[in-house]
DNA sequence: TCTCAAATTAGACAGATTCTAAGACTTCAT
DNA sequence: ATGAAGTCTTAGAATCTGTCTAATTTGAGA
C-alpha cells in the first residue's frame, strides 16, 4: 500500500496526517482480518513503538467518524475495525466472534413509510454461523 | 402478558421458571425498547428487589442459548437484549445508540460458493441513520 | 424428608474503552 | 524567527460492562 494513498485518504478525510495516524490507518489497509483495537495497538506498536493506547482509540475514532474506518461491534468480545475500501458485508462466527469479509450485493431498503422520521444512512447485511474454522468441531459444544 | 405463556416459553426452552428468571423475561416481553443488562435490573429490582446483577447477566445468556431473547451489539455501547417473537429487522441510531425495531422482510441469502467451508445459521439486517428523536438536531453535530 | 443439581448471591475480578491533565507539535499570522 | 492557538499525544487513572468465585439457597424428584 502506497504511503501518499494513505496521506491522501486521511487529509480528505479532514484529518492531518500524524506518524500514529499513519500507522493505523496503514496497518488496517494492509490487514483485512478486522483487528480489535489492542491488536493494532500491538502490532503497530511492535513496529515502531511511539503509539499510547489512548491515541490508538483516538484515531480509530477519528478514523471512523471520517468514514475511512468501519467499526464492527461483537456480542461480549471486543470491537473489531476494518478499513476496506470496497462495500461488503460480514459473517460472524457464533463461537469464535471472528469476523470475515462477504460479497456484497444490494437488498432492498426500507421505504419512506417504515422509516418515518428516521434519517437513513447505511444498511449492513450479518450473517452468523460458524467459520471454516469452528465449523468442523461444532459437535464438541454439545460435549 | 400472561403468566402462563412465559412460564411455558421459559420451560420449552429448558429453563426452570424462577422468580429471577421469570423476572427478566416478563420485562423483556413487556419492553420492547431494546434494554440493556443494566436497565434490565434496575427495572426488575425496582418492582421487587431480589435478583442481583450477576443473575440479570446468568440469565440473559440463558435466555439468549435457549433462543428466547435476542442479543443486540452495539459499537461502543452496552449490549441490549430483545424478546420480541416476530421475526424483525434493527435500525441503530448512530448517535445514540438506540435501537429500534424494523418490519421483516426476506433478502436473497448468501449462495453456497462464497460461504465456502462456513456453516450459516441465519442473517441480519441493520439499518443506521438517526432516529426520530435525534434526526432533527443532526445539525448540531457541525457547531 | 433427603439428596443433588440448578440457581442465586455479594463482591472480587477482568477486559475494553474513555477521561484527565500535562506536555509536544503544527500552523499561521506577525 | 516568534508567539498564540489549536491539534495531537501521552501515561495512567477511572469507568463501564461483563464474568468469575465460593458459599448459600432453592426446588424437583426419590
Amino acid at each position: 500500500m502506497d504511503a501518499e494513498t494513505i496521506q491522501r485518504s486521511l487529509e480528505d478525510g479532514g484529518l492531518r496526517c500524524t506518524p500514529q495516524r499513519y500507522a493505523v490507518m496503514a496497518f488496517l489497509m494492509e490487514h483485512a482480518e478486522h483487528p480489535t483495537a489492542a491488536e493494532i495497538f500491538e502490532a503497530v506498536n511492535r513496529l515502531d513503538p511511539r503509539s499510547s493506547r489512548a491515541t490508538i482509540y483516538n484515531n480509530l475514532r477519528d478514523l471512523v467518524e471520517a468514514g475511512l474506518v468501519r467499526e464492527v461491534a461483537v456480542e461480549g468480545r471486543a470491537a473489531r475495525f476494518d478499513a476496506k475500501a470496497v462495500r461488503h458485508h460480514h459473517f460472524i462466527c457464533d463461537r469464535c466472534g471472528n469476523v470475515e469479509d462477504m460479497e456484497w450485493y444490494d437488498v432492498p431498503k426500507p421505504d419512506a413509510d417504515s422509516l418515518g422520521k428516521r434519517v437513513f444512512r447505511e444498511y449492513e447485511l450479518i450473517f452468523r454461523g460458524l467459520c471454516a474454522r469452528c465449523a468442523p468441531r461444532r459437535a464438541s459444544r454439545h460435549a
